[in-house]
DNA sequence: CGGTACTTCGAAAACGTTTTCGATTATATA
DNA sequence: TATATAATCGAAAACGTTTTCGAAGTACCG
């Protein structure tokens, strides 16, 4: 039981392969008769255009290729679970890879795109990376191309983001507005544009609070981990007694700052406040129930791949398409962990 | 800027497309001399092979389909992880589909994979989903097919799954052991084999304690989500005062327990003992730390996608393949939900 | 009847690769 | 020198589709 082609077809029904084709397409330059012949032997015999051919011949196969950091996330499988739907909506497959935080796994996977000849690439930076050659090479080619969440922000390409610097001081101003006085935050990687935002924020709504900054506040994750968080929660308690109020890159760290100040027997947020950022699900299920910021992954997921489509429409029409920067909203999240009754 | 083709090098080189190929392929039937122009000018024109081309040529396309019901799930996503690395490994890339636990989508998903020729499927069934057709007709079509976790047991192909019998049994042994005398099921849907079997595990440990099976005691979930588990966790305590021990489908449901228990000023564990399933990350920095069985999701991912790679080889060469079945090893995780001291 | 217009079809090229099978030349053997 | 062997190459078919362009036939109108 072989696959059934054109040809075959074609040769039960006595006619050209040519016609088939464009029986099977609708094409106005076929009759009625052999239209209805064709369609119903094809149906009979199963038939399906073998999408190998199909992808020859019109040198698109309907697949974009999807690499991200790290799969196991609860933001990323939320992006991950926007781009699949879209795309299937609108008929396309994604192909995912992870780069695991490297730039080289990265620069490997996106060389593996290339070659796969997908018609897009989205992609959210892994923390070593940023407008490397990689990404140059993507856009020299002129493959369609969406950066989200982690960008390189010199890259000239479409970008689903979110404004990490007016969120994060969203959220510090929010601890303030709750009574804090001396706030530590724990900062991401030095590299990720959005973990420099964030940190900007939180220098901001000091400022804008007459707050002195001090530098011996700021405790920088390399693998913003929820062990990191336990860890500085540690050290920060240890090195100053009188803060007030933490504020973590992740939910994931601030969870390990509760964590650690549950079994520390330090009272949140009576004596700390602390709020997270992502809106990572067991922020609200976790004791005392983490404050954060919203961030919208699934509809990041949904933008991404609907400024992709629109980039690759333009260039299979072959018209010139103009990249742009899609802002999405945040807003902080109240929960216990920074409710304070007394301030 | 055109890509290279094999034409273009053979033109430039004044040689056939033929040995351009075989060079590039390291054939032993072209010379040292030919080999290096060939090789160096690849490298210099930047040629990499179209794959669409190769694809059609060859009749496989180093790509696999994999279908989950849910990518937003931390078992899930440590499967696809599990399955994305080990066949980037190995050359393969992996489209990924969610089924949204539906049957409807999940069959067209199935005739899409199909229909984009890919070299092998996995899958693991929505929990409407059954042997039903589209089951069959991957078998039947004799495409590489492995199912994990939610699996068809009637159907002919290879299988990835953990005894949740065994493995159920032993998480309320465990809670037995630990002074329970009367402990609540929240089971999943009717439909999924391994939420049939956590069940028979469950009845088969009150029968070997001699404690009296109740199917009173036994909560039904329908989409086995953070809120049912809330809800039943006030149900169950309102309905039976007297209970000291839950066995939950999976973490998500025990976490909710735990959260309304927590809520509800109910100990945990002096009053009540809870025992969750799969390990989820959350389980270990929520209040009470939740006890679990251990499952090897992202093992399961390697292992499922082994066992496709043993069944596309053998596909590809023509020899026969017999299905085969894995299971993987669980164990339980004692953690503070189901420690009683005065046992 | 001659011409125009419309309908219906098919030949053939193209997409870029892989692989079979001879052909040709050079080398070794008798 | 004749013959067998090895080394090196290329023509051509094949994978299955899409699309262009022209051919053939039919109908219509003046």
């Amino acid at each position: 039981m072989k696959e059934a082609t054109l040809k075959e077809i074609a040769e039960k029904l006595g006619i050209s392969i040519t016609t088939v084709s464009k029986a099977l397409k609708n094409y106005p330059d076929v009759s009625l008769k052999t239209k209805d012949a064709v369609i119903s032997l094809a149906k009979k015999l199963n038939y399906s255009p073998n999408s190998f051919a199909v992808n020859l011949r019109t040198k698109e196969s309907k697949t974009i290729g999807l690499i991200i950091p790290e799969i196991v996330h609860h933001f990323f499988s939320n992006v991950i679970n926007g781009i699949v739907d879209e795309a299937e909506k609108n008929g396309y497959l994604v192909i995912i890879l992870q780069s695991n935080e490297t730039l080289a796994l990265e620069k490997k996977q996106v060389e593996l795109l290339i070659n796969k000849r997908v018609d897009g690439i989205i992609m959210s930076l892994s923390n070593e990376s940023n407008n490397d050659d990689h990404i140059k090479e993507i856009i020299n080619r002129k493959i369609p191309f969406v950066m989200f969440d982690k960008i390189a922000k010199l890259s000239k390409c479409s970008k689903v983001i979110i404004n990490d610097q007016k969120a994060a001081f969203n959220a510090v101003q929010h601890l303030i507005d709750n009574g804090c006085k001396k706030i530590a935050h724990i900062r991401g990687p030095l590299n990720p544009q959005n973990s420099i935002d964030r940190f900007i924020g939180y220098k901001k709504a000091l400022e804008k609070n007459n707050i002195p900054f001090d530098a011996k506040l700021v405790y920088t994750c390399e693998h913003v981990t929820f062990e990191e968080g336990r860890a500085f929660a540690e050290q920060i308690i240890k090195e100053h007694s009188d803060i007030d109020g933490i504020f973590a890159i992740t939910d994931l760290v601030a969870v390990g700052v509760l964590s650690y100040f549950n079994d520390a027997g330090i009272k949140i947020p009576e004596q700390v406040s602390v709020i997270g950022f992502s809106n990572w699900f067991m922020s609200q299920v976790i004791t005392p129930k983490l404050s954060t910021v919203d961030q919208p992954s699934h509809a990041m997921g949904v933008e991404s791949f609907n400024l992709l489509l629109e980039e690759m429409n333009c260039h299979r029409e072959g018209i010139p398409f103009t990249p742009r920067t899609v802002e999405l909203d945040t807003h902080v999240i109240i929960r216990e962990s920074s409710i304070r009754v007394n301030s």
